[in-house]
RNA sequence: GGUCCUUUAGCUCAGCUGGAUAGAGCACUUCCCUCCUAAGGAAGGGGUCGUGCGUUCGAAUCGCGCAAGGAUCACCA
């Protein structure tokens, strides 16, 4: 909303005309802008410190000739330039930003913060992609937040996005499941014991290597059973089918609990007869080479990395076999512009390698495949591990975060005020989850600690949400009475204080931020804003009441700044996965 | 050993392209509901920004070295 581009052009032009004066020889460094440290400084800054060489003056000097000149100017833009030690700041003229702004609040409603950067742009998101041998855990769910967020950001910017989950459905470790239940099971089935399918499938997953520890056969049975897979052995297949629906129905409900959703499903074991394809034919091309028993691979060292196998010495595929087919296919699919996929960091070295095999392969967009690398999630106690029973379940962590919520409404007597306590409770825990999972640098490991991450006070989702009940409530009152004040104007100069000049001037901000949000790949700039808009906000309202104000024209001024500042948060919380709530 | 990442207050983290006294939350000590929801607000203590050099008028921010921690370098996924 400040023009900062136009300021900077203005100030290095002046310069110029200055240095001109003084015929001193050379040329001037590039103006940089500013935001200076404190609001009572003023909006932009210049610090002229790289000029005092060049004048042979000092930068304080030379602040005040520059500050001189600019206010001396009949057509500079709307504001006033004032010195301020070395450097010079501008203050801009603030009404007609309020005016605009409003304007522009008004016109784009939930659409405001959106850019066009991105225009035109097909963009395809990876994520979640969970195994079928086990339910979902605290990793995914940082995952699942990440990529649902980054998806919802790409697309305020323009892109035209496709969501799509990897099903895992192949591999060694399904067959282990399978394994352990075919052998211990006895028939028995998410609905006879009431158990959700995904948790059932897992229990087997577990069993399995409990088993595996006194049965050393048991691995190699595991590797039996997969090469009866692809083999298409049909007892083999129905029993496949049968454990992946119950794993898929299960965690389908954990997205539906989370506000999880995706555009289209890919399943492995479409896709790794493709890969197995692409990899032979680079073979016969002398793309890859054979190792003496059997096995593919590929030399990396012309960019310094490790040969890599590509498909073992049995014929079966590999993980980054799969990777290979699922890639193409998607490519003939639907021909994105890019495709970014959500994976942890320690996947780092698997996606150099992928990437370079499609290259290899002669695939030219090879280069629009971006790996988003997000951090590991660890307990205080460290990895979790599923053997050894730390992993922290995503439906548990629901359910819990859930109770919590319902407690605390309870306990401040809110029962009666919502329609649907129960409801409610369920979208605080979100909020909560997902800001906490989103308000981190994405490739910084973060630790969960139970006690203190699962907190509803102070930098929370639930803090954001509270702000936006609060702002609501406002509102409603106000509508309730609005006869009382048909035919007040909106007077902008009444919201000239420091406070209510930040809100404006951050809530205007929210399309560079979007556009850092997407271009970074991180949701996190969105947390900081909302917390810091909420943070202005509380503080403001504190002093500052909207309703009972004693002055029709000043209610009204304040109604419209809650406005705009409701409907950044609204549209910022839409983008973090955080659920707007008019009570709570 | 190679590659990548991290190191800022007791704990968990911000700090945009280098700039004006380094910021939050939690925890701790106080205060504020006759006031639009106290899941809130105000005040206070607490930091040689891992370390050493270098670049610069200026470095938490950039470069190099060192140290500590983590990930990865599977015919696991």
């Amino acid at each position: 909303m400040i023009d900062r581009q136009q300021w900077k052009d203005l100030v290095q032009s002046r310069l110029e005309v200055l240095f001109e004066k003084t015929g001193k020889e050379g040329s001037l460094p590039s103006v940089v802008v500013q935001v200076p440290p404190k609001p009572e400084m003023g909006d932009l800054a210049f610090p002229l410190f790289a000029f005092a060489k060049a004048f042979g003056k000092s930068p304080v000097e030379l602040a005040n000739s520059l500050t001189e000149d600019i206010n001396s100017l009949e057509d500079r833009p709307e504001g006033q330039a004032f010195a301020a030690g070395p450097y010079m700041n501008v203050r801009v003229d603030m009404l007609s930003l309020i005016e605009n702004l409003c304007k522009k609040v008004d016109e784009e409603g939930s659409s405001f913060g959106s850019t066009k950067v991105l225009d035109g742009r097909n963009v395809m998101v990876e994520f979640s992609c969970p195994n079928t041998n086990k339910p979902l855990h605290l990793g995914h769910v940082r995952n699942d937040c990440l990529g649902n967020s980054i998806s919802a950001i790409l697309k305020a910017s323009g892109a035209t996005v496709m969501k799509v989950n990897l099903i895992n459905n192949r591999g060694v470790h399904i067959c282990k499941s399978m394994l352990a239940y075919k052998r211990f099971g006895n028939g028995e089935t998410p609905e006879s014991t009431g158990i959700k399918g995904d948790h059932f499938v897992g229990s087997w997953y577990v069993r399995f290597n409990d088993w595996a520890k006194e049965d050393p056969s048991a691995e190699e049975q595991a590797q039996q059973m997969l090469v009866k897979w692809e083999q298409g052995d049909k007892e083999t297949l129905e029993l496949w089918n049968l454990m992946n629906k119950w794993t898929i129905d299960g965690i389908s409900e954990t997205y539906r609990n989370t506000g999880i959703s995706f555009d289209r499903y890919y399943y492995e074991s479409d896709t790794y007869k493709l890969g197995k394809d692409k990899v032979l034919e680079g073979l016969e091309r002398g793309v890859f080479q054979k190792q003496e028993d059997g096995a593919v691979y590929i030399d990396n060292s012309d960019i310094g990395l490790d040969k890599k196998i590509l498909l073992r010495k049995d014929g079966t595929s590999i993980y980054i076999t799969q990777d290979i087919g699922t890639a193409i296919n998607r490519h003939e699919d639907w021909p994105f512009d890019s495709l970014v996929y959500v994976v942890a960091s320690e996947q780092q070295y698997h996606f150099k390698v992928l990437f370079h095999v499609l290259d290899k392969l002669g695939y030219s967009w090879a280069k629009d495949l971006h790996h988003l690398s997000y951090g590991m999630v660890f307990l205080p106690e460290g990895k979790m591990k599923s053997r050894e029973g730390t992993v922290v379940d995503a439906d548990d962590l629901l359910l819990q975060l859930t109770a919590m919520a319902r407690e605390e409404i309870s306990e401040k007597g809110r029962d009666k005020d919502l329609e649907d306590p129960d409801k409610t409770a369920h979208e605080i825990a979100l909020g909560a989850l997902n800001y906490y999972m989103l308000q981190f640098d994405p490739q910084k490991d973060v630790t969960f600690n139970p006690k203190e991450s699962l907190s509803f006070t102070g930098n929370t989702g639930p803090y954001i949400q509270y702000m936006g009940a609060r702002i609501s409530s406002i509102l409603r009152n106000f509508a309730a009475n609005e006869d009382i004040y048909k035919g007040v104007g909106f007077d902008a100069s009444l919201l000239s204080n420091e406070e209510e000049r930040e809100m404006f001037k951050l809530c205007g901000s929210l399309p560079e931020l979007v556009t850092r949000a997407s271009q970074s790949y991180d949701p996190s700039v969105l947390c900081s804003f909302l917390y810091d808009l909420c943070k202005i906000f509380s503080h403001w309202y504190h002093d500052n009441q909207v309703l009972d104000s004693g002055n029709k024209v000043l209610t009204v001024a304040r109604v419209r700044l809650c406005k705009v500042v409701l409907t950044s948060l609204q549209n910022a919380m839409a983008l973090i996965g955080i659920p707007f709530l008019e009570k709570m």
